[in-house]
DNA sequence: GTCTATAGCTGGATAGAC
DNA sequence: GTCTATCCAGCTATAGAC
């Protein structure tokens, strides 16, 4: 039997995939509600009608599938980035972005867990996944790019700043809001601060400390 | 036999808590090395020299382990809150504290994944242990008080600036300095806008968003 | 591709001698 | 308190019939 490109080749591989994404799909239900390191593969397969060794017709370990939720969960982040609005009032924009990354991470700690923490041991992205989240971050820069924030510094300050609220709001206030509704405050205390140290060489008399 | 209070009692009271302290101290190389989700009784008692069984001659079961790391962590952190240096100059001091506070994370990732981020399934810090924590918590905010920082949105705000510098430093440059330089920008930034809107209602008029 | 059945292993926890 | 030996549950992964 040998395997023939065309319509049909191209239905197999359809089937295929959609079988692989609802596997992936019964492993997102799962994790958002046990937690991503809970996952087994007796309950996902449970979870998506089939049993342990269907799974292995799709996937080489489980490894594998958290590879592919880290590869979806980046396309998705990536999609949400691209979809901001581009108002021209820079403000607004980034508000809007910042709520918008706060609340994807709020209704899916897992995949904020998968994204940007590195809490399962023996996991990382293979190069192709990694892929993904490396163009959705470009995504979230050229943003910033466009709403002039474009030095290293202060784009590793935002990162550092945005991810910090989420993080708080997941760990000590999970379903509340005492770190979403502090976003516009950050947003401000942030572009003030760009604005009066972005004009290049500003790089005021500070001590010197060399740490770490 | 009967236990009766006092010199020998004391005695054995100690011998018993510097095995305890011991068989933690094993702990934390362990996940210090491997991880705090690594960790395995087998693997516990193998470092501390000893054997399973012994491990629950202290221990009542796993769970009561992490429980102890967690306190000791919370107890640790807590005496690194009180021993910063009080000169008087806010700036500094805020930037002395944030630097100490990165460099503990830092170096003892696993600490803070325990002490600050909710890794472990099915680990919940007991009331007493959590006490520790709340102590060490508010120590932090004492610190913050004499700085005139005292308002809950800016301590919000600042638990969020920290955490996210710390956070994106350990995950994706550990090793590196690439967020702890950030530290002075980060406090100079948070500092400005403390300073420009600590005077009571500045609610300035910003859209209402009913949000998550 | 899907199943039943099970291998092979590792984990937390315990029994019982000393 | 400490050990040897072991239980039992849960896991990932595979063999082999259909």
């Amino acid at each position: 039997m040998v395997k023939v490109q065309g319509a049909q080749g191209d239905w197999r591989a359809a089937r295929r995939r959609s079988a692989r994404d609802a596997i992936v799909g019964a492993a997102w239900a799962l994790v958002e509600r046990d937690g991503l390191a809970a996952l087994t593969l007796r309950d996902l397969a449970r979870e998506a009608g089939i049993t342990t060794p269907t799974v292995y017709a799709y996937f080489d370990s489980k490894t594998a599938i958290y590879d592919a939720m880290f590869g979806q969960a980046a396309e998705h982040f990536g999609d949400l980035m691209a979809a901001i609005p581009d108002s021209g009032d820079v403000r607004a924009d980034l508000i809007e972005a910042t709520y918008r990354f706060a609340e994807y991470c709020l209704h899916n700690p897992a995949r904020y867990q998968l994204l940007f923490q590195r809490t399962i041991p023996d996991f990382e992205p293979s190069p192709q996944s990694y892929a993904h989240a490396v163009a959705a971050l470009g995504r979230a820069r050229d943003r910033l790019d466009k709403a002039g924030i474009s030095e290293p510094r202060h784009l590793d300050l935002w990162t550092a700043l945005t991810t910090g609220l989420v993080d708080q709001q997941i760990s000590n206030d999970p379903g509340g809001d005492r770190w979403l509704r502090l976003v516009e405050e950050a947003v401000d205390m942030f572009l003030t601060h760009c604005a009066s140290t972005s004009t290049a060489a500003v790089e005021a008399p500070k001590r010197k400390r060399a740490r770490q």
